[in-house]
DNA sequence: AAAAGAGTTTAGAATTATTCTAAATCCTTG
DNA sequence: CAAGGATTTAGAATAATTCTAAACTCTTTT
């Protein structure tokens, strides 16, 4: 449940349904984004575009990430002061960022986990997203750092496999 | 514990254990930062410090909060791309951030759910720092957003009170 | 005490990710 | 086809933060 026509079928409904149309443009930025398996940023995602689509432009890759966003097909991290990163790993996950490569990994939250987060929370404190952000060293692995298999489908939304 | 005076011998102390001097603006943006409970930008600490020092330059607020933060006397917040926040909470604590107000809350994160946090991370995976934000309303609560005796002493390196 | 030296402050310039602007282009619909 | 809204585009603007280099301060050495 994942190939590049299905998830270009499913980015057309997405925006359609948001009253938005499918570009060229939005359909790259999405397709690039998807099959690479990291958090790149406006910058590497518009380079990484211009190689098919050699007169896109930063704003219109600023622009799509933002659409992209809204209908969420994609999520944004922010870590430190850097620039935004784009994750297409829709599940539930934290983030490691990884000191000394750079990388950033995701990693599965349970759900159980997310329940007992929203637990510390005291009356009156009502949250509509958590966010988990990990930072250190990942020995070892040259791992792939978004699981293969992360978007959901229109006929998985949930991205249960 | 925590009286204007002792967190400026901490704040010496510090400074000086560092290889650093304790300058008047190092200790007046310390003090403006412990003496109103919430987690201002660098820019409304800068306002509340000109009324006691006008002479001091947002510059030097920039010098002196990045000191502050290697010495350990206080924490940055960084939420999305908005301007960094200062905490003085040393305390392991998660940001609530209300999406109404704009108000930063701070929640006490149990040990044992640090531990569990932790527990996520596979094998190889070694965290030095973990950050928790939520986002979302906090309904009626004209609460401190800091509590009131956030930052350790000297004498009392880990704020257990 | 004078001189030297290291650390600090300061104003203003520079940086840079991102947003804005307004004109050109593209699509859809009547 | 014509009109209209949506989208793209290049370049300007924005704004938080960092950098630069000169002035200043405090400590140490002579
Ligand atoms: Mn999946
Ligand atoms: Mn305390
Ligand atoms: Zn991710
Ligand atoms: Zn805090």
């Amino acid at each position: 449940m994942s190939t590049p026509s299905e998830n270009s079928a499913t980015l057309t409904k997405r925006l359609i349904d948001s009253g938005l149309r499918p570009t060229a443009q939005r359909e790259v930025v999405f397709k690039v984004i998807l099959e690479k398996r990291d958090h790149p940023t406006a910058d590497e995602i518009f380079a990484r575009v211009k190689s098919q689509m050699p007169t896109i432009s930063l704003a219109t890759v600023y622009n799509c990430l933002e659409t992209l966003v809204q209908c969420q097909l994609i999520r944004q991290v922010n870590l430190e002061r850097a620039p935004t990163r784009y994750c297409p790993n829709l599940h539930q996950h934290a983030h490691f960022h990884d000191e000394t490569t750079g990388q950033i990994h995701d990693i599965d939250l349970p759900i159980e986990l997310m329940a007992q987060l929203h637990d510390v929370l005291p009356a009156g404190f009502n949250a509509s997203s958590v966010e988990l952000t990990f930072r250190g060293d990942a020995a070892g692995t040259a791992q792939p750092t978004v699981p293969a298999d992360c978007a959901p489908t229109l006929n998985n939304p949930h991205g249960t496999n």
